[in-house]
DNA sequence: TGCGTATATTTGTCATGACAAATAAAAAGA
DNA sequence: TCTTTTTATTTGTCATGACAAATATACGCA
């Protein structure tokens, strides 16, 4: 093997969300809440823009179509989301916040708060400015990658 | 809400890790591979070490040790390795390589390589370094935290 | 030696990711 | 208007992640 795994970008920044991904399931369960970290990006950008459609919701949020219906099919069930199909366009479905997603707005942004701040814990506020200029770049790489493919 | 998920470098990394392993996915599937890219990390680690345990395995991928048990098993119905359980300590399965998993070596170097430089287009060396400092404290800071609720 | 505890692995269940295929409805074109 | 194509969403299948529980075996101590 010419190449290390453990010096591989690409690797550990895979390897570290899913430490990141573990970590924000342990501060919700110790804060209670009943939803998964994919449910509270969704959340999150309904609270930004209410209404949003399926296929909104996948684009802000950069994940599958199908995984979004999925994700708010849960958020459904659960009671913090209700879908409403579009009468311009019966194809579309917009998903409103329901009141009990109030309920847990502010639990969900302290949490938030408490991951960002284990992660980061001495790294100052310029290098994780630096860290995301450098990860947005890449991002660019991948996305323009992909599109370039098609 | 207070928070931006845009610019908070967990969700950042998160999505990242997301859109990177999307990107493998395909770099594999364009060259013929029947395997994933959380198979590769098992059978890399085997590259530089034969007949470690599911456990250690588990250790050195950072992975839930269930979900190492599953993707060995995958590979091993691939025909990639061959579970021997241990003389010393029969609760212990050793995973040895198979002739078939060298076939594909080649292969995966080159994938690797591949994935790396479309996702580390435009960003030198020193840069990647310097990324990979600061994911090595993130990395620290979250698997600190992980040992301190215990 | 025998029992209780610790350790290695496996299995079960649910959430999410990828991707393909199915649906349904809108839009475009002949 | 009818047909074809495009678009939005959903459903199906498999891989993997988390976590709990089940198994099997080893180890330590009375």
């Amino acid at each position: 093997m010419k190449i290390r795994l453990e010096s591989s970008v690409n690797h550990q920044i895979a390897t570290l969300a899913v430490l990141l991904k573990r970590q924000v399931f342990r501060v919700i369960a110790k804060n209670d809440l009943d939803i998964t970290p994919d449910q509270w990006v969704i959340l999150y950008f309904l609270w930004q823009k209410d209404g949003l459609s399926v296929g909104e919701l996948a684009a802000k949020a950069k994940k599958d179509f199908a995984n979004v219906t999925r994700i708010v099919s849960k958020l459904e069930v659960l009671g913090y989301v209700a879908r409403t199909q579009s009468e311009k366009d019966s194809r579309v479905s917009h998903i409103y916040l329901q009141p009990k997603a109030d309920q847990i707005k502010d639990k969900v942004q302290q949490c938030m708060v408490e991951s960002t701040d284990i992660a980061m814990k001495g790294i100052s506020q310029a290098e994780q400015e630096r860290l995301l200029t450098i990860l947005d770049r890449i991002e660019c790489n991948i996305l323009e990658n992909e599109t370039a493919v098609k």
